[in-house]
DNA sequence: CGGTATCCAATTTGATACTG
DNA sequence: CAGTATCAAATTGGATACCG
């Protein structure tokens, strides 16, 4: 948000923003969770291994805030909350799922 | 290097091993710097913004003994140091810019 | 030029306890 | 369940000094 800027050419810096939105350290990690649909908070907590619950609260605001996800809140006791991806969001599926080969034939 | 492993199956944790390779928070920049060709230590500093020494040497390092870049010294006075691509470095290119692209799109 | 080493400040992350 | 609050630990950033 309040981020200090690239101090030079804009252009330059797209990489860098762009990172700033799903370069967080677990942002990719939730979307591929997202990636087979709708999802509770606490489901999120269990798919994405090793996360704590103040990384997930925190990753998924700035996803939000960022229009990648969207959350839904229903008043029911006990509290359910649903996070879903956007269109902007559903479009990274076929790059990460790229990543992900790459990553299986070369990392491991 | 010696960070905590994923505690439960590998499967789940591939996005996560893979982040560790190429989700620094450099590592993306300095990778697209490269695409278009070997480049010096000093240019990799001009050309990925706002990164400072120590971080570049780290990245590279990481990058160096994961095998997406090669380094190579030349004795020359003032010495001269390359950094290229390998091949499994190369196969980042079409997923990276696929990612800009959609960057472009969707955040600048 | 291409680093390494060091010190310190700032930011980020992790772990745990607690709450509507 | 879905978070918030808080503090500790780790990582990063910045400046500076030094070296082959």
């Amino acid at each position: 948000m309040d981020k200090k800027k690239c101090s030079s050419s804009k252009e330059k810096c797209a990489l860098q923003e762009i990172l700033g939105v799903i370069g967080g350290k677990w942002s990719m990690s939730i979307i591929y969770a997202l990636f087979t649909g709708k999802k509770r908070f606490s489901e999120l907590e269990r798919m994405v291994p090793n996360i704590n619950t103040r990384m997930l609260v925190k990753e998924l605001k700035n996803m939000e805030a960022n229009g990648i996800v969207v959350r839904e809140v229903f008043a029911t006791v006990p509290p359910t909350v649903e996070y879903t991806l956007t269109t902007k969001g559903r479009k990274l599926e076929p790059i990460i799922n790229e990543l992900y080969k790459w990553g299986v034939e070369y990392v491991g």
